[in-house]
DNA sequence: GCGAACGTTCAGAAATTTCTGAAGACTGGA
DNA sequence: TCCAGTCTTCAGAAATTTCTGAACGTTCGC
């Protein structure tokens, strides 16, 4: 166990390059929390505490996350406050759920190959259909390999 | 062909939907209209004059997408301005270049494994890394089963 | 070399996103 | 029913992103 403080700032970091991929500011702060937390669940109050920010800030983020499908609601016995953790399959199922954006584009792309005749735009269009079409298809397949591989080597050793 | 109308509602739905993506607004219209056009080539002035922008914006939308692997400068004989088309394998590209954000992504984790004793932030990390970790090494097959089943398609028949 | 056509850069304006803090709503216990 | 603790909502402040337009480079034809 190296210190807490290559603790923090792993998790700094790791919430920065989440940011640089994408994910807005707040959020990505929020489940590196939850990531780096040694409590198997984290309370709102929690949050703000430990990014130092307002409930409202926390609230949203939570928000985001949970619809994510990265964290997950659940009933702490003894406690009035809301828990939330880390689900199971987060990663497998944020995986699937990005790939509702690309149905959005395949379908936006559709529209423009039913919109124009032929010539270059035509084949252009079709090329980017046929790709985001494949990805799709191809999707399922992939999380079911990956679960696949991760039930083996959970009964097997810890090591490929 | 449907009309004019028609493939410019399609060329501007195509555009808010990769903004939802989490494309910038004018790199999206920028590469809706070279996919839309009828041309083979545009320049930095058509695509100001089609999207009724500046040519400062026109300047950094361009800049972009050529980064991301989308269009590429081609060299018109006779013609003193810059013309740029899509590439021909621009998705799969686009696609490959994504991955190095999510080796960014990998690497910040794996700083997290190591700075984490054990525990369950622990095993939450090295979850996150096996998954990104897994992405990463089926990207390259999965292009290039694209890539051959593309390759058959133009061969045989336009359909599945 | 000169001049004109193009492209790029950059400071600042405009629009958008993000965060806060205060007010209000919900929940469970007394 | 009331209260205290907890969470959510929302208007506005702050920060960030995005776009413009003007000034500056570049390049090509002459």
């Amino acid at each position: 166990m190296t210190g807490e403080t290559a603790r923090r700032e792993a998790a700094e970091h790791l919430a920065l390059t989440l940011v640089g991929a994408g994910m807005q500011r707040m959020g990505a702060r929020a489940l590196a929390a939850f990531l780096f937390s040694d409590k198997e669940s984290l309370t709102a109050g929690d949050l703000a505490e430990e990014l130092g920010v307002s409930a409202g800030s926390v609230s949203g983020a939570i928000k985001m996350i949970v619809q994510m499908g990265l964290i997950e609601r659940i009933y702490v016995a003894g406690s009035r406050r809301e828990h939330f953790r880390m689900r199971d399959n987060a990663w497998t199922t944020l995986y699937s759920r990005q790939h509702s954006v690309v149905d959005d584009v395949l379908t936006a792309v559709e529209r423009g190959v039913d919109a124009v005749g032929s010539g270059p735009a035509f084949q252009r269009l079709v090329d980017m259909r046929d790709f985001y079409a494949f990805l799709l298809d191809e999707a399922p397949a992939l999380v079911e390999r990956f679960e696949q591989l991760r039930a083996e080597r959970r009964r097997g050793g810890s090591r490929p």
